[in-house]
Order: C-alpha cells, then structure tokens, then sequence
RNA sequence: GCUCCCAUCGUCUAGUCUGGUCUAGGACACCGCCUUUUCACGGCGGUAACAGGGGUUCGAAUCCCCUUGGGAGUACCA
C-alpha cells in the first residue's frame, strides 16, 4: 500500500512556524516514499474559521515548497478535502453509533455541565468524571427527546479500558482507563467535533501516516476508540515534539515572529526557513546541516525524530538564510536582493554588471535582507565624514593634506566624464600621498579612507572605490 | 488535582535501541589568534553539557528504579 499522509490545518490563523515544520514532515515523508501528500481543511469551528485564513494557508505553503498532491485547490479522488463540505458524511456515521449503541445523546445544559465540572473538580475527581449523566439512558426515551427537539449533543460512549499503541516516535504509549470521559463528537449545533472528523477523514480518505505535532498525543486515545468503535485500523502515528519559545512554553504569537507569512514578507529564504526547521527535532544521519528539500527527501525517515521539545531560534535562522543566500547564482543572488531594496534606492541606477558585482560582494557581510541598506551606505551616502571613529582620524594633521589632495583628484576625474574611480587610479593617488605627501602606515590608510568615503573603518576600499559612483564622491567633497 | 510525554554545552543536536572506540562530536552565539596597514569574510583555536540519587555490570551518557525539573492534555478549540 503506498503512503499517504496528510497535513490538516484548521483556518483560523495564518500558518503557523510550528505548523510549516508539521506540514513540512509530511511533505518529506510522502516524497521519501513516493506517496501522497493531502492536505485537508479542518474548518468544524464555525466561529472562528475563516476563507481568508485558508487562502493565505494555501499560499503560505506554496511558498515554503510545500505543494499537495490533493486537496481542496487540486481535487483528488477522496474529496472533498474540506470537513464543512463532508457534514452529511459525519453525521450518518454518528447517527450509526448511536443506533449501534455506541454513543448516545446526551441533554446536559451548558449551566449544569458547569456544575457538574466544579463538583468533579472539587471532590479531586477528572472534570469529566460526571458527564456520563446520560449514558445509561434508555435509548427509546432518548429517541423521544431528540424527536421533540431537544437540545442535545451526541457524547461517545467510552468503552472504559485501557489503551496502548506504538508511536513512531515515542514509542509504546499507554492511557489509562479513566484518561478521558464521554466526548462530545457532536455540537449541539449539529457540526462535528475535531476529535471525530479526524477520525473519519484519515479513515476514508486511507491515510497510512498521521504525523502531527506532541499537542495531540493525549488525543489518540479518543481516536483509537472510534476507529475501534467502526471496526478500522488506525494508521501509523507519530507525535513529533513540540517549538518553545524562550520561556520554554508552546511557541505562540506573544513569541514574537511565529507566522511563516512574517518571514516572507522579510524576505527570508524560504529554503533556508524549511531548512532550519527541518533540523528542530529532526536531525540528518551524517550530520549534515545545510541542504535543500530535493537534497534530504530521498534519506527522509522517520527514525531520527527528537523526543524533547525544539526552542526555535531567530538569531540560527539568519545564519541558515545567510548559507543558503550565499549559494545563490549570481543571476539569482540579485533577483532575490534586488526587490528587497527600497525602490527609489539608488542601487536601482546602476548597471545591472555594477548590480551584480555589488550583491556579489555584500552578500558575505550579511545573513539576511534587511541588513543590506546598511552596509551599501558606504557606497552611496554622501555625508562627508560620518561615523564614531572619525573623529581621532580627522585629528591627524596628515589627514587634511590627503583630503585636500584628494578632492583636487576627484574633480580632475569626474571633469573628464569618468563614472568610477578605478583600482589603477585609487593605487596612483595612494602612491602619491606616500611619496610626495610623505604619509605612510596606517596614516595613509586611514587618511585614505576617510577622504574617500568619509568613514574611519569599512570594507576593503580596492573593492568599494571601483563601486562607488562618481556623483557621490563629488557630493563627498562638496563638488 | 489527574493523565501522558520529555531531560547531553546558553541554544539546536550526534551518540542511547545493539553498554567499552566518548578525557562526549558537530552547528548557532560568544571569546582569542592568524590574515587583512581598517571592519568584515575566511582559516585556526577556546569557553561550555551527560539534571540528582540509587542500582545492574569488570565497565553506564547509554540498561533499571526513585527524585527533581520542564512541557502538553484534561472543551460543544484544533
């Protein structure tokens, strides 16, 4: 039987770090194993799903790579892949456990449900330890109030027993028999509840693999009983371990950037992200750490999980997308830098050999985008001494004599129409401050560096002179 | 409270199943040196961990038990 595993999130929020790491695990597996990656749409929670939500959900995924074989978009042979759409299914299913006796309704009002919860807790019993309340009631009597119209919701009737099953990554697991109560699989309001289309959806639409996040480990239990309830097998489980934020708790919006939209819209890497979360919690057998999705799906496997929870790191991110940037092409590297700058950036007046050459150089100096700007200063700002360590340099009587005959240089220079000064030219003019100024040693070249780009310390200037266009070095000296 | 899960450098982890090759390896961050007459990059090196206690064993990071700590769940959320 081939693979199929199915990432299945709910529409309430945009795709969350944890949730791409998730669907990014199914992806790879499917892949490893020449299955089928599905995704399905758990939208039961009227409230609080949205269509927006589930747009940008799909979007999202497309983005990190994470395309699906089937799912609502794509269509598929199991379809429909979204639960609201599948409500006639549920509900027969329900309605045949309740005949069979195996799940009957239950006529609780929210107040006494309440109560009864306080009760359970105060007598240091499970809050769930009174929901049984109509467990035992004749099935005629209950068919009779469903009829009049009562308000009702359809609870399970928990078979009372232990249950055990091996998790691909925690291993044996074992709930004890009085782990859950009887639980609601239908609202009163007639929708279905999570704990119950799971069940059903991975049972018709034959998924092999259930991967999910450590969340919903405790929630296996209800679900083996339903799958034994309709007489299935369950399929495989593994219960990967969870993302914490620095406080160790589940990693959350008050974590700062937890949105896989975020660090688009910073222009990360979307490689380098599937990357960097693919390492937290899973690790690759030659200890390998920078790969692409292609690289690791074929070796994929799902032995080499992390049982403890991952702390997720922003600050090992930008490394990730600083190695995965630095393997651009150089026709890639400035497609992807290129539109991350501001559009009325100077970089976008040059040519496009200049463009290339720039990024190319730049690129070793940061991890991430957004501290571009910052280093393409020293070629385009035309503040004429700027920085902290200027102030000791500009005190060298030396230093005047270099700037002044540098300005006369630049002029002559940019008279005769050149664009850029060149290496040729920068070596010239530093052999004459040597020689006919007499400044040497770091005299020289520091008064040379600040004459020609106003800063104390900065990148090597063999390759920010050649760089540099020429209108900035006359606004340099007030030319 | 109850249940389940987890525990190696500050962080992500290798090693645990199949005890010895582990004076515990790699990566991020940090520090130092070299190089660069600056900064960075790079190269080299460094600081830094088997939670604690009992067993089992000739030998334990590795197997067993207890303690402690952390997390998750305990919904008409998923």
């Amino acid at each position: 039987m081939s693979v199929r595993v199915r990432f299945a999130p709910s529409p309430t929020g945009y795709l969350h770090i944890g949730g791409a790491r998730t669907a990014l695990y199914c992806h790879l597996y499917a892949k490893a194993k020449g299955g089928s990656f599905v995704l399905r749409i758990e939208d039961t929670d009227l409230e609080r799903s949205k269509k927006e939500y589930e747009d940008a959900m799909i979007e999202d995924l497309k983005w990190c790579g994470l395309e699906n074989h089937e799912g609502p978009v794509k269509g598929g042979d199991y379809g429909p892949y979204r639960q609201s759409e599948r409500l006639d299914l549920y509900k027969s299913l329900a309605q045949q456990l309740v005949d069979e006796g195996k799940a009957y309704p239950c006529f609780l009002t929210d107040e006494e449900l309440e109560e009864l919860t306080e009760k359970a807790k105060a007598e240091k019993n499970s809050p769930h330890h009174y929901h049984d309340k109509y467990r035992d009631l004749d099935p005629a009597e209950a068919k009779k109030r469903v009829e009049a119209g009562e308000t009702h919701v359809i609870r399970f009737k928990n078979p009372r027993k232990k249950y055990t099953f091996t998790d691909i990554v925690r291993g044996e697991v074992t709930f004890p028999e009085d782990m859950v109560g009887d639980f609601v699989i239908m609202r009163s309001n007639g929708m279905p509840v999570y704990n119950f289309c799971c069940v059903i959806d991975d049972w018709k639409m034959e998924m092999t693999h259930v991967m999910r996040a450590e969340e919903h480990l405790n929630n296996t239990v209800r679900q083996l009983m339903i799958y034994e309830a309709f007489g299935v097998k369950p399929p495989e489980f593994a219960h990967c371990s969870l993302l914490v934020g620095e406080d160790r708790q589940k990693l959350s919006k008050r974590h700062g950037a937890t949105s896989v939209v975020q660090y688009k819209d910073q222009k990360y890497l979307p490689q380098a992200l599937m990357n960097y979360l693919c390492l937290l919690g899973w690790s690759h057998p030659d200890e390998k750490d920078i790969f692409d999705l292609d690289e690791i799906a074929p070796i994929f496997d799902l032995s080499r999980f992390t049982k403890a929870p991952a702390l997720y790191d922003i600050e090992k991110l930008k490394h990730f997308n600083g190695e995965h940037m630095r393997r651009l092409s150089p026709d890639d590297l400035l497609s992807y830098l290129k539109p991350t700058l501001p559009s009325d950036h100077p970089f976008h007046t040059q040519s496009e050999g200049w463009q290339k050459d720039c990024v190319g150089f730049f690129k070793e100096k940061i991890n991430i985008p957004a501290e571009l700007p910052e280093h393409l200063e020293v070629l385009f700002s035309t503040e004429p001494q700027r920085g902290e360590a200027v102030d000791e340099v500009k005190g060298w009587e030396t230093t005047a004599a270099i700037q002044e005959y540098i300005k006369t240089e630049v002029s002559k220079l940019a008279e005769s129409g050149a664009e850029f000064i060149t290496v040729d030219q920068f070596n010239d003019w530093t052999n004459h401050c040597k020689k006919e100024l007499k400044i040497k040693g770091k005299f020289l070249f520091k008064g040379m560096r600040l004459a020609l780009t106003g800063m104390a310390e900065g990148p090597d200037l063999k390759v920010v002179i050649p760089l540099t266009p020429m209108s900035v070095m006359k606004a340099r000296h007030g030319l």
